[in-house]
DNA sequence: GTCTATAACGGGATAGAC
DNA sequence: GTCTATCCCGTTATAGAC
């Protein structure tokens, strides 16, 4: 954490250490997904990454366009993680699991990714009325399309792909962006591997249960995670 | 829509017509729902009103308040909803599907609720540190107590049963809060009464398969719901 | 109880030095 | 490329007449 006197202390024109632009996505990213577009202020986002407002403008024009990059990357970056992880394949429970397992890691590491594209997808604003809306639009028409195919193959249970899909999506997003304010639910830990890794177990398991009609097992939950303790430890 | 020249000519301290509290807090509920708390502007809820923002403020003190009794609505509504439709009931499956049934009801009518709640959920602001957080915890404790109670009376799957009523809530609150974005993935008329009934009957089917391993059958989807016309008439 | 008028503030954006 | 200083607009909240 830069101190806020080293920054004030420094010349004008003299870039401090040459602070990469897309350390700066990232900083945006992460103060966006917090506070969501209207609740963020640029002075904020220019303190987290050590540079003044107007510097921060200068690289981004405005607000509106910051932000749309960062949204535009979180969306491309899940968008190139479905298309990859169920592409090319005829094994379709086998990849059930691989998809639910990378996107469960994905926005399990950075719940920041899922709290901005659900609340994207909330405000319905600007961004998803322009490239944003197709990028969502194409995913969720290929997840249809890759539901659709396992029915007609005979090995998924035949029913509407799109509200399958969208229950699907949203057992996912759900979750990680609201785990913020569920965490009292689940107890200290929903954020570390090990919690990550009991949301994992349970979503394979309910994911398989609506695809396949597997009664899967999901016996023992980690005893750690299954009460919230009272007085547990924070972070 | 009152004009807003019939308003401007009004005489000041005369009552229009007792403008009843009640039809405030639903008009501000619309507008909250529609642009989130930082992104609704007091002008707007008093516009929609029909009144003054001053005069709006003269009831609430101030906007946090306002969007605190709100929120405190909405909660406890969704609360006895829940309570009212699960209680007192020894018949696991149909206390299920009746539950499943009237929330997509709700939800349905009122997108609105679940945008609200689904945001407020996101972004963790001060109101669910209060009242409101502990009404959030007791509804969500109420619901894994009532999947924990089904499991041991043998007629529910085994599972961790926090885990899937995060789940069973995600799907049912993801889905109503973003149908505006994905309105277009659905065709249209996801809002209609028609809609409506697709979405519960592909709810109560996901659910019951989570909850009880049924493979329920969902076969057929509307089929004016099941592809987005390119070119469908809107609203 | 509603209005007009205005104070007070926060935040986005620009100008220009370095 | 980063800074300081400034402008200016939108929004909240208050004061006080009616």
């Amino acid at each position: 954490m830069p101190a806020r006197e080293a920054l004030a202390s420094r010349k004008a024109g003299r870039p401090r250490v040459a602070v990469p632009r897309t350390h700066l996505v990232e900083t945006a990213r992460a103060v966006f997904a917090d506070r969501g577009y209207h609740g963020t202020t640029l002075d904020r986002i220019a303190e987290q990454a050590g540079i003044r407002r107007a510097s921060l403008l200068h690289h981004f024009g405005d607000k509106a366009s910051l932000y749309q990059e960062v949204l535009d990357q979180v969306v491309v970056g899940l968008q190139d993680l479905i298309r990859e992880a169920s592409g090319a394949r005829t094994d379709y429970p086998g990849a059930l699991d691989a998809l639910g397992s990378r996107i469960v890691d994905t926005l399990g590491r950075r719940p920041g990714v899922a709290r901005l594209l659900l609340r994207e997808l909330v405000d319905g604003g600007p961004y998803l009325e322009g490239a944003g809306g197709r990028a969502v639009q194409e995913t969720l028409e290929f997840t249809a399309g890759f539901l659709a195919a396992g029915m007609t193959a005979g090995v998924f249970l035949r029913q509407d792909p799109r509200q399958l899909a969208l229950t699907i999506v949203g057992l996912h997003l759900y979750y990680f962006a609201t785990l913020d304010s569920t965490g009292s639910f689940l107890g200290a830990g929903a954020y570390s591997d090990a919690g990550i890794e009991v949301r994992k177990t349970a979503v394979l398991a309910h994911v398989r249960s609506l695809c396949l009609g597997t009664p899967a097992g999901v016996p023992d939950p980690s005893p750690a995670l299954r009460r919230p303790r009272t007085k547990a430890s924070s972070v």
